[in-house]
DNA sequence: GCCCAGGTGGGTA
DNA sequence: TACCCACATGGG
């Protein structure tokens, strides 16, 4: 079993298995509205916003400012409107449906969600994996840090490094649950700037 | 009042 | 190519 096996292995028997499978469109709106922006407030914003437009054709004709007072919560609000209401339109316009671009082959799914204005490779990744069942591990602000401090992936790599060197040592079905795994672990004991060594559950593992 | 939160795109050197 | 910054609210 590799280091960061056991790295996801003890913090799953803390946090639990936390993966799940979604509807593609709402993954990725979600995924959007979380953008630096904690749990509660996406949650609230994604509520309100769902509660009010069910698909992406009601999204592409909403109003704009409509949209961002919903999504306010969230913060960013403005600029998160904007671009849910253009992918929607292109999504609607270029697709029909999302998932006829998650179920394609992953290299050329993610190129597509790549492609589109708003969609980076956290979000594309997360699209990928929560709604295609597509086996890719989201590297986000926490996941990157820590993989680094753990000693997971080597000092100078960027983001698709981190990516490509935790997949090649945590197994696919374990994806889903590291990713929220490793996030829940970096807010409650690996902050960026006040790690909490030494009361850490993983102190035995860490390089650090 | 300050810091932080599950990023991304655009500008600048 | 590699940084740097705007975007912005709400809770601790």
């Amino acid at each position: 079993m590799t280091k960061a096996e056991k790295v996801v292995d003890r913090l799953t028997e803390i946090y639990g298995h936390l993966s799940w499978k979604d509807d593609a469109f709402r993954v990725l709106v979600r995924t959007i509205l979380s953008q630096n922006t904690n749990y509660r407030n996406t949650r609230i914003a994604s509520r309100n916003l769902f509660s009010r437009f069910k698909t992406p054709e009601e999204i592409s004709n909403a109003d704009i400012g409509e949209l961002a007072t919903l999504l306010r919560p969230a913060g960013l609000h403005n600029i998160k409107a904007r671009r849910i209401i253009e992918i929607a339109r292109l999504i609607t316009e270029k697709y029909g449906d999302l998932s006829k671009v998650t179920q394609k082959n992953v290299d050329v799914a993610r190129a597509d969600l790549l492609s589109i204005k708003g969609i980076g490779p956290k979000t594309a990744d997360c699209i990928l994996l929560f709604a295609g069942a597509h086996d890719v591990l989201p590297v986000d602000t926490h996941v990157f840090r820590i993989a680094k401090r753990l000693g997971l992936a080597p000092q100078d790599a960027d983001h698709e490094a981190v990516k490509i060197a935790l997949e090649s040592q945590i197994s696919p079905e374990k994806f889903g649950s590291a990713h929220i795994a490793l996030i829940s672990f970096g807010r409650e004991y690996c902050r960026a700037r006040n790690p909490r060594c030494g009361e850490c559950p993983l102190d035995d593992l860490c390089s650090a």
